[in-house]
DNA sequence: CTCGTGACGGTAT
DNA sequence: TATACCGCCACGA
């Protein structure tokens, strides 16, 4: 039996996030065994394919904004599909972790 | 093998 | 409050 790695556990991880609600990129790490390793769940999403099934943008980072670029064609992507689960953003494009952070 | 890189994060200044 | 530093480590050149 080959030994998960730790990709797959991520990703398992990263596939229980309801929609509706966000995780960020330590607590992924921290649920996926690999406790302060976020980079590694960054770099993890960021191998994923175009079209996955994986609810990667349910993944954004400890100040509750999400880590690309703002304005960028993919940080505007995140954005409309996390308002589309009912996400919601204040001015300062900052999504509030007190009530949207999952608590598995 | 070494080296630069990065969808991060906590601490120091 | 904002910015700067590093620790972390898998990957690929």
């Amino acid at each position: 039996m080959g030994k998960k790695t730790n990709y797959q556990v991520i990703y398992e991880v990263v596939n229980r996030i309801p929609a509706g609600k966000v995780a960020t990129y330590g607590q992924i790490a921290m649920l996926a065994g690999i406790p302060g390793q976020a980079r590694q769940v960054g770099y993890a999403l960021h191998r994923l394919p175009s079209q996955t099934s994986i609810p990667w943008q349910r993944v954004i980072n400890s100040k509750g904004r999400i880590s690309f670029a703002e304005g960028s064609a993919i940080w505007n992507m995140q954005k409309v599909i996390l308002q589309s689960e009912g996400i919601q953003f204040d001015r300062t494009n900052t999504i509030s972790l007190r009530k949207y952070q999952w608590k598995p």
